[in-house]
DNA sequence: GGGGTGTACTTGTCTGAACAAGTTGACTCC
DNA sequence: GGAGTCAACTTGTTCAGACAAGTACACCCC
């Protein structure tokens, strides 16, 4: 999932002294810098020195700079050699990876959405588990079909926690966004984020909702999201087409989000 | 994917000091009373005051201890609250997404592999462009399958780059590891690598390979290794049977602070 | 030329200090 | 009791200085 372009740290929701943090402000340039060519792949950074004074900054903010790009897996860096550059294009992680509809909109795809079921009941033991809740408790289960640009392209299996399900059930039919929603007017923010992907076949309700015959290849990308307490607010099924969607990561021997796992995890 | 219990620290290639990273050996610590319940999921870690004076360290480097576990996920934090546990598990780095071997073993099954067949030739489009070499130069095409416990689950395809492709050519048939051959015996060590994941339908040559028939949902995960100084090593394409591995990744909203602060300057 | 040496440069680690910004919990007041 | 206030606490950001460890490149010697 590539990246847009949007500015990372203008979104720090620090109200409007925006580019006030001098760290963020050294990234978004040295990362502006990367992709517009200035320093192509394979090229040396400016050592930290130099980027102290051209900034004037101290050598610690323009490390916390130059770590930001590095947890981007922009730049890469070895100790006594200048940092050199190892891509040019930025992915984003958190948003996109959480949100169907931003990231869709974010490269440019028209999204629409419809629930097709919005029901209150027990809790499997699994979603028991992922949400933190007693076996049995009372979870809103959603289906949700979605298409971008038309095109169905995902089946999206949610449990929500009991404390966001009004929430959810307040929502218009076509509603494009939930987590935009729940943000927005709710004030229920996702911070965290644990994803399993897989692949697996389409099972009847997910061929009759996609258009696919059944046993053709589904991407599954399974997620719990918790707000900044910890506190989880859904656990989901998100069922692809195959072919309709590419996750991305980036790592380094330092720094790596990503693991596998075998079968059911 | 849990840890297993190897220290990360010890990994840091400093001879025999080991232990001499006060902030790994922090982390290390911290980690160790994560994972054995004496903060459970939803506790409050102390603060870092509390921290650098238990260490007799200062709040820089404790700040880089906790950093760490924050880009692990294996901890959360908030301006102005103390940091809280989100989970009890590590997920392993690096080594676990590049090296199947690595991975396999870390997790207790047995691996074996099979060279199907190494042949020079020149490259495609995509795997020039992904080893940033010439159009049409020559790399090392191989073709392996790889059991876990005795039962296929992957067919891999690489490109390897010239510069490795002697050293590939020399391995034996049945090599369980390129990247630890390449490491061990030539000095080669990947640093850097980027993954695309995605599902599609077995081709009759992955049908037949995995004992599958066509068609079948596979997990791919497409990756570039590439070295330290970034030169690109391989490019891979690795397909999963469904049901046998899943991919997972832990994030958060917070602009990865992985890097650090840190005073230092 | 080839190869080893050494120095200047650069990143990694660590300390100590200060202020800003957000959270928490106790306290007060109605 | 409920709601608002406030103070203590905690993390976020930034600075300046110091040394360790590893790299790169010019230089020298054979």
């Amino acid at each position: 999932m590539i990246m847009s372009g949007i500015p990372v740290g203008s979104a720090r929701g620090r109200g409007s002294r925006v580019g006030s943090i001098r760290y963020v402000e050294i990234a978004e340039a040295l990362r502006a810098a990367i992709m517009g060519g200035e320093y192509p792949v394979g090229a040396r950074l400016p050592s930290e020195s130099d980027l102290a004074a051209r900034w004037a900054a101290s050598r610690g903010t323009v490390r916390q700079a130059v770590a930001t790009l590095a947890a981007e897996g922009l730049i890469g860096s070895r100790q006594g050699a200048r940092r050199i550059v190892l891509r040019q294009e930025r992915k984003h992680s958190f948003s996109e990876l959480n949100s169907f509809a931003q990231w869709a909109e974010g490269v440019g795809h028209e999204v629409s959405s419809r629930f097709l079921s919005r029901v209150r009941r027990p809790a499997t033991v699994e979603e028991a588990e992922r949400l933190a809740v007693a076996p049995g408790a009372e979870v809103l289960a959603v289906l949700r079909l979605r298409r971008l640009d038309g095109e169905p392209v995902m089946v999206e299996r949610t449990a929500y926690a009991q404390w966001v399900a009004a929430a959810v059930e307040a929502m218009a039919e076509d509603c494009r966004s939930v987590m935009d929603g729940l943000a927005r007017d709710w004030g229920v923010v996702a911070q965290y984020g644990e994803h399993l992907i897989d692949a697996l076949p389409a099972g009847s309700e997910d061929a009759r909702l996609l258009g696919l015959r059944r046993g053709s290849p589904l991407l599954r990308q399974r997620h719990v999201s918790a707000n900044r307490t910890g506190r989880p607010i859904e656990w989901s099924d998100d069922r692809y087409r195959a072919g309709s969607v590419t996750f991305s990561v980036s790592n380094s021997a330092v720094t790596t989000p990503l693991a596998r796992r075998t079968g059911e995890g």
